[in-house]
DNA sequence: AATATTTGAACAAACGTTTGTTCAAATGAA
DNA sequence: TTCATTTGAACAAACGTTTGTTCAAATATT
């Protein structure tokens, strides 16, 4: 580790002080009054040296981070993952730095990474809650820290957030089953305790029994393949198979159609499928699939455009709480029943 | 903004010295012989007042981060993403913090993004680099920065890295194409500086001259599903249309699959396709497709632990140069010609 | 009882910046 | 020439920890 340049070698060599050094190198010179040659000596020496300022010292003295936080789930998840790279590359651009944050699904890492970024003098939060606990999420935002909620939130507590409108996309996603004429559906659920998950199973529920249907099968309990796969292997044990099913995210349908496939039975001749959340796959599968598309751009853009203008004060009256419609993209995985 | 708990406040409450608290909450206890009463009345007081160390002014004085970055392209293509997910497990694992970057395919961005990880005093660094220019990561390893290359490398620099053997694996599903009784086969490639690109394109080259064969097309330059589609739809309306494509990565291949889809070809009735990189979906598209599927997970485990073993100076003697074996997973894409 | 050793904890100096304030020199005005 | 103003830059005190060293009290040893 070659000895790091500092402030203060800069200094040395221009034979100026090191606040002036530090003043030109923050772009405080106009503010300060420093001279033109002063400047510009500065700056040649400073690249010469390959000067990369101390960011700690920096940051302890200034309490300036100009970082914000990102905390999902899981990067595993391409919607998690989409998010990510959607929000990196704005914030970027708004000249702030991202750090990038995955919680494994996991609360206690989650609130162990919360604490490391509090630690690090973070001055904002975007955070994809990985359980049904928040109390440590409202602390921090109880300290003033400006914190936003993405696609998952919590009912009983106002924390700020930009999600999907689950309950409509569940209530669309069933009637359109209902009205292809099935009666007989199994929803395959996520995360019980996740709001999105419990919006759903509230808007699926809610659908049938308008339809006058009470033969309601609500199954599994995990936003991932495997769950997918193991409910879907047992409910084609059922005495009685229902003709549809309503899977609750991309990766249980994932595994949905492995444990279909394995079993050899055809979508939407035998089973129709209807799923949330999209991706560009779901168009080139041996039988496109049906879903429940969740506007992720537009959560992202309002997410950040919030946050930024807590960030910075501006007494905007932003409501705290948005719920954006979902779109229903019909391709082939739904039969028509006679 | 509430006014942070600091160590001193602990003193204070506790009656004991800064020094004495600081040890005692670093875990230093009995290094420094700090009585018992002492230690657990720091303890208490800091958990109730919910002390969090300002990690600046530790560092600033330590020295010691604990953390290491990696640099992915972007978060946006599952197979980083997954790299990402995978990597920052097992770094939390061995007590360390990920920082996780999203260069965003950008050779400035990546450059940017290392002078805010060096100025954050990251101790080890993990790049998947995003361009041909590989000086300004020279420049750190030269520092002494532990440091690894997954994935893409570079050929004409001795830095570390941890990658396929793209050139086995590209002889390889050519000359199973070739097996297969092709002859006429279009390559679509990715990024054509990148490394893993460039040995991929040096072994379907190999492969097809030791069979004989000569007319040899390469076309694309872009590691995106948009230059897989807009390929592949150019190559529909060569006059001698290839009766195989060997697309260089599963982005690629989404690209092909929606070109195709759209001028109603079938795979592998009409075309066949095989693809670098495996994902989940791939079983389950309207033709599962054949692929050379990297070791992502062995990518990972042996970078780290390469890594890990420069950060803890253990001088075993491993190799800076890895490549791992492809596999090829025969699925339904490619067919037969008599 | 006198000396040596152990135990427990504090002093004070860093770490590399930023920043409110002061100060001298240069310039302008009268 | 004298006083006021502008220009350019330095002083020195933070920021909140960590850590080499010192020191007093308590205990043990002779």
């Amino acid at each position: 580790m070659s000895s790091k340049i500092k402030i203060i070698d800069i200094a040395e060599r221009t034979g100026l002080s090191t606040t002036t050094v530090s003043r030109v190198l923050t772009g405080k010179a106009k503010q300060y009054r420093i001279g033109k040659r002063s400047q510009q000596i500065i700056e040649e020496v400073a690249k010469e040296l390959n000067y990369i300022p101390n960011h700690f010292a920096a940051t302890l003295k200034s309490g300036k981070t100009n970082t914000i936080s990102l905390i999902v789930p899981t990067l595993g998840n391409p919607f998690f993952a989409n998010i990510a790279s959607l929000i990196n590359n704005e914030v970027r651009k708004l000249g702030y730095t991202l750090i990038i944050s995955d919680s494994n699904e996991d609360i206690e890492t989650e609130i162990l990474e919360i604490q490391q970024l509090v630690s690090r003098n973070v001055e904002g939060f975007i955070i994809i809650p990985s359980g049904e606990n928040f109390e440590h999420i409202e602390q921090i935002y109880s300290q003033g820290l400006p914190l936003v909620l993405l696609d998952r939130y919590f009912e009983n507590s106002n924390l700020p957030y930009i999600s999907t409108d689950n309950y409509q996309g569940a209530i669309t996603a069933t009637k359109y089953l209902i009205e292809h004429g099935h009666t007989s559906i199994a929803c395959i659920q996520g995360v019980k305790s996740s709001t999105p998950n419990k919006m759903r199973i509230k808007g699926f529920k809610h659908a049938m029994q308008e339809e006058g249907l009470t033969n309601i099968h609500v199954i599994g309990d995990d936003f991932s393949v495997q769950n997918g796969y193991q409910e879907t292997k047992l409910l084609l044990r059922w005495k009685e198979r229902p003709t549809a099913i309503f899977a609750l995210s991309n990766t249980i349908t994932m595994g949905c159609l492995k444990a279909l496939k394995e079993e050899n039975i055809k979508v939407p001749d035998d089973i129709s499928i209807i799923t949330f959340d999209d991706h560009l796959y779901l168009d080139f599968l041996e039988t496109p699939i049906t879903c429940i598309a969740q506007p992720v751009e537009h959560i992202c853009k309002i997410g950040l455009k919030y946050l930024f203008s807590k960030l910075n004060n501006e007494l905007e009256l932003i409501t705290d709480h948005v719920m954006l419609r979902p779109d229903l993209k019909i391709r082939n995985s739904v039969k028509k029943m006679s």
